[in-house]
Parts: structure tokens; C-alpha cells; sequence
DNA sequence: AAACGGACTGAAACCGATTTCAGTTCAGGC
DNA sequence: GCCTGAACTGAAATCGGTTTCAGTCCGTTT
């Protein structure tokens, strides 16, 4: 098919120009004569080219790609993100390059140096275990466009639901099907998404005039195994209560597990409700109640917004809904 | 902190010995006297130098990324694999790159292309939906691994669970709880792992004497909505059976949501069997029975043995397990 | 003692682009 | 009619490595 792979000195030939000239209609640094640059392009065309990344990074150029870190690769919320920053990115001629920080900052700072030496033209952050201030220092050396977490200061530089008020809506979601004794099992303690889910609970509680209970706020750690730890610990020792608020959707299944192990049913006895809206959620018996957050079309975002940060074109960002998915595990409260 | 980063003039210049010599310390690709080898290694570490991917492989030489298609980023089976590869990668030097083929043959061979373009120095292959011949093509250009996919003319050039075997186990165990009417929802038709699992279901059932009802056996697609359909399709036109072995364990969900529509409950009434035992199956409930797939270890696998094709080490795959995993799902038929 | 071959080395060419530099042309302002 | 600046162009340097080529040095063979 393609025999060897045409360089720019075969479209300059081709074109009879110099390959400065080749250049300058590849990049747009330089205006170029209407019939040359006609010329180029046709041979480019014509030899199929493209050109070479490597040559070009190691000019000075753009390496075409994008660094891309995830929290936690595994997780499906992060990896609904990376699939429409994949998606997105395919055919724009970018590329990602994955890491994964597994929620340490340590190794996030230092997958950032290891981007840096790739070159990356773009760098988009996944999730939410570094500070503002590390993100903004960043962003001076290279694009960076943070996605799935809060990011207040430049608003044009991240995209991620309102967590708060999603927690919000959550939790009046019970409160206005008459729950009053509502235990919240939160995601990983230091984590963004995690306080100001806990802000959104405890707001929604406050202006329902319901006494906010500590000890119905239990720790967790956005997995199914610490939902159910949390929620057997409630039951274990008699804790008293009638809905429960999970900090994501698999940990809402530990929550469910544990009730049923408890012989209680969910939403008769209990009502759960998660957060995410991931795939599997609609499937689960019975299907999960939760705030849903469109994950890909924040990948989506993301890689348009990086892509225009880069070339230093102006974008604009989706406004994010923070609705709640009504299904079957949340209902009117018992009598 | 790092200055400005070393090239390896400065090396050559600081060990008192041409910038050749230097990349032959660095390549090991002719031999260099021991003295001189020593001082080109002191002014390496002295001056923290890391040499520059682009310039490397634009001069030919290796370009230290590997080309990582997935059929499905998203599916958890996948992801785990992949989590597997970015794990074990991670301070080789070596980097990942993603691309999703979305089951798509074509844009496998596309992404392929451009993995090409992008001087991949090795290529891992996700999934299944490639034939053989097209894998032995791509090997004869870039070193391919295949993982997730039965392969097997050149046996160490691929890891994968025995899908016929594990299948077969997984009818067996029903068909140990006295199960004869086992009904089987399939993965996408023409995939590799979908065939190879109707195999192992028919070979249970036969070597059982039992014999095969076509119409037990259900097109699927790998999700949890052709689960509850063709559960639902059954079950409406009022066909029998007292379990069902699920393609995966999202499938699975689809199925017990789709009996519990007809209130029918598992395990009591119809055990359900998935495959792979992706993490949230042990919080679904019941807490499902599966056959595990070891996909991170898989994931591992194959970046070990990516990197030792590369430099043309010999290197050995570990044995991979088919086992039941047997949880609340599945249960002794009823009288 | 001459010839041979293996270990070891540096200069220079090369990979395929970008960018600087030094012009050349040509239209418009005075 | 001359000057100025904008449009446009090509030669050559550059990015940071690898690899070829042409040797040098030395211990062994014959």
C-alpha cells in the first residue's frame, strides 16, 4: 500500500518549494502563496502525508499529545471520563498517554515531571486529590484542564458536576419522601468530592430543620466493601434509621448487601440511594436510585477544551445538570 | 530544581568522551571499556540525565510507548486488564497508549496504523475480535501480544483463560446442583470468547447427557440489557428453566434483574451463574457466583511479556486458573 | 616478524521536522 | 520617483539522539 512514508522534503519536491515552505502551510506560522500553498497541499494529498511527530516534537514543535491522569483506572466513573476523552480525541490527531496515581498525590506529581518529559501538549487531571494551587502551578508549565473535580478559581479550566448540590438533591430526595433519620456513608475523607458531598447532605438536612446526627455519618472509601462495612457497623450496634445516602453507586450496593444480610429490604424497610449513575446501576435488584453525572460528556468536554486551550481558541463548557435518576431502591418512608 | 535538562553532549562532555560513546553505554550495542563506561555513568547520574524519547526514536531507535488497543474501555473486564498493564509498565520507561477499537475491526486496523505512526516499540491487544492471520501480520511489523483472546498458534504470544474450559465449569457447577434445564445468554455472536464459552456449555451438557435446547441458548451482547431481554424473552413466552449461565457478570445482573420482574428470586427459584467476577459482583445481591477471570494479573502478564519481546529476553507466562467462584447465586435445584 | 582480527573510539552523516536569517517583490505613502 | 513595510521565500542551523565509517591499539596466529 503506502510504500515507505513521504517526508516533508518529498512534498517539497513534489511542490517544487522549499521545505520551510512546506512547513509554514503545515503550521500557518507564516503566510504562504495562494498557488504554492495549493501546490503543497496537493502534494500532501497526493503522497498522503503525515508528518512525522517525533521529528516535529524534537524540533520544538507539538508532540500531539495529551497527558492524561486518572485517580484510579478501575474505578467506572474515572473510566467512563477516560473513554470520552478517548473518544473525543480519536481523529483529532492527539493522542492520549494514560497514568494512573491510584489517589496518591506523590506519584501524581511525579507522573506530571514523566508527562512533562513525553512533552505533552496538553495535560488533563482526573479526579480530585491535589490542590488548586498545585493544579494552577501546572497549568503555567503546560494546558491543564481538570475534569470530575471541583476547581474554583480559573472556571473555564475544569468541568465537574456541583457536588454539593447534587448531595443536596440527593438527600432531599429522601427528606421529601419523609425520611428524617438519614445515615450518609462518605468517600475517602480528604477527597473534594467526599466534603462537599458531606456540605450537600448536611445542608439539605439543616434547611429541612432535621438534627444533624454524627453518628449516622460514617466513614468510607467509594467501594462496595466499606459501604457494607459502614452500614453492618450501623445495624450491628441498633443505630436507627430509615434511608441512607451512599457516596457512590458501588458503595450503595455494599449498603444494599449489608440490609439484606440484616433481612431488611430495600426501599420497604430502607431507602438507598447512590451517586454516579453508572452503568451497571439500572440492573441492580432492585434497580438503585442516584444522582446521575454524565461522566463521558465530561471526557468529552474535557478533550474539546483541552484541544482549544492548546491552540489557544476559545471554548465554552456544558452546563452540568446534578438531577437525581428516580428508580425503585428509594420510596415513601414507613409509618 | 533540575536546571535545564542534559542532552548528552553534556554527558559526553562532562565524561571526557564522544557523544557515540555515550549511546553505546546507553544501548549496550557495542562494547566500551570499562573505565570509560564508568565516567559516561557517573555524569549520567551526576546530571540526572534522562534521554529525549523524540530524538531517540526519530534517530531510530526505540520510542519507549507501547501500543495498548482495547475492544471496550468500559467494560470492567478490560479495564482491569488494562489497570494491569499501566501498573506493571509504570518505572520500566516504558509508556502506555490507548486506543479503543469499540469492537470495531476497522478501527482496529486504523488504530493499529497509527500506533504504527507513532513508532509503538511493542503493541498489546485487548479482546477479540481480530483473526488470528491479522495478528500474525501485525507481529511481523511490531512485536503484538494478545491478552483477553484465546491465541493459539505461537503460544507464548498470548494469555488468556481456557474460555471452553471455564464455561464448561461453570455449566458443570449447575449442573452438579441437579440442574438440567440451564439456559445460556451469549456475548456478542461473533466474538472469539462468546464462541468459545458456548462450546464449554454445550460440552457440559453433553458429557452430562443432557441434551442441547436451541432455544435455551440466547443471543446477548456482553451488557446487562440483552441479559434482562433475552430473560424476559423466555420467561414471557413461558419457556422453562431452573438456571442460567450468563456470558459476564454484567449480563448477569440483567438476567436476576429480569426474574425478579417475574418474581421469581435466586437463588431459590433459578440460580444464575456470570463470568468473570468483576468487583462489584460480590456486592450485588445475592452476592453473585462467577468464574474468575484474573484480568489484572492478565494485564501484568502481558506487559512483562511485552517488554521482554522487545529486548528479546525469554520470559514465562503464568498459568491462568478457571475457577468457580461460589457465592449466593446459585443453589441446589428445587424438588 | 608479519598478518589478522577483535576490542574500542571519535567524526560525521542522518532521522524529519521547525525556525532563524537574510533576502526579494511589490504595493502604497510622501 | 524613492522609501518603507508587508508578503513571501529558501538556505542553513537546530533539536538530541543513533549509526556508519574509518581507524587505532593490541594480543594471537602462523
Amino acid at each position: 500500500m503506502t510504500s515507505k512514508k513521504a517526508t516533508i522534503d518529498d512534498i517539497a519536491k513534489l511542490a517544487n518549494v522549499s521545505k520551510s515552505t512546506v512547513s509554514r502551510v503545515l503550521n500557518d506560522t507564516t503566510p504562504v502563496h495562494q498557488e504554492k500553498r495549493a501546490a503543497v497541499e496537493a502534494a500532501m494529498k497526493a503522497l498522503n502525508f503525515k508528518p512525522n511527530v517525533f521529528a516535529r516534537s524534537l524540533a520544538g514543535g507539538q508532540s500531539k499529545t495529551i497527558g492524561v491522569l486518572s485517580q484510579h483506572l478501575g474505578s467506572p466513573f474515572y473510566d467512563s471520563i477516560s473513554e470520552g476523552i478517548i473518544g473525543h480525541l480519536s481523529g483529532t490527531g492527539y493522542w492520549p498517554m494514560f497514568a494512573d496515581s491510584n489517589d496518591e498525590p506523590s506519584i501524581a506529581e511525579q507522573a506530571f515531571e514523566n508527562f512533562l518529559d513525553r512533552r505533552i501538549d496538553g495535560f488533563i487531571f482526573i479526579g480530585g486529590m491535589l490542590s488548586e494551587e498545585r493544579l494552577a502551578e501546572f497549568n503555567s508549565r503546560v494546558p491543564t484542564f481538570v475534569v470530575g473535580m471541583e476547581f474554583k478559581t480559573p472556571t473555564n479550566r475544569g468541568i465537574s458536576v456541583n457536588n454539593e448540590l447534587a448531595a443536596f438533591n440527593a438527600t432531599k430526595h429522601l427528606i421529601d419522601l419523609g425520611h428524617r433519620r438519614i445515615a450518609h456513608v462518605r468517600g475517602i475523607a480528604n477527597h473534594k468530592d467526599s466534603i462537599r458531598r458531606l456540605e450537600g447532605y448536611r445542608r439539605a438536612l439543616t434547611e429541612a430543620g432535621i438534627p444533624i446526627d454524627p453518628e449516622l455519618i460514617c466513614e468510607g472509601k467509594f467501594d462496595g466493601q466499606s459501604g457494607y462495612d459502614a452500614t453492618m457497623g450501623l445495624l450491628d450496634c441498633g443505630k436507627k434509621f430509615t434511608a441512607v445516602f451512599a457516596a457512590n453507586d458501588i458503595c450503595a450496593m455494599g449498603v444494599k448487601l449489608a440490609l439484606h444480610r440484616h433481612a431488611l429490604s430495600v426501599p420497604e424497610d430502607v431507602s438507598v440511594i447512590g451517586f454516579d449513575d453508572q452503568a451497571e446501576t439500572s440492573f441492580t435488584v432492585p434497580p438503585l436510585t442516584t444522582v446521575r453525572q454524565p461522566a463521558f460528556e465530561m471526557g468529552v468536554a474535557a478533550a474539546t477544551a483541552i484541544i482549544a486551550m492548546i491552540n489557544k481558541k476559545p471554548y465554552s463548557l456544558p452546563q452540568l445538570p446534578a438531577e437525581v435518576t428516580v428508580r425503585e431502591s428509594t420510596a415513601k418512608v414507613k409509618l
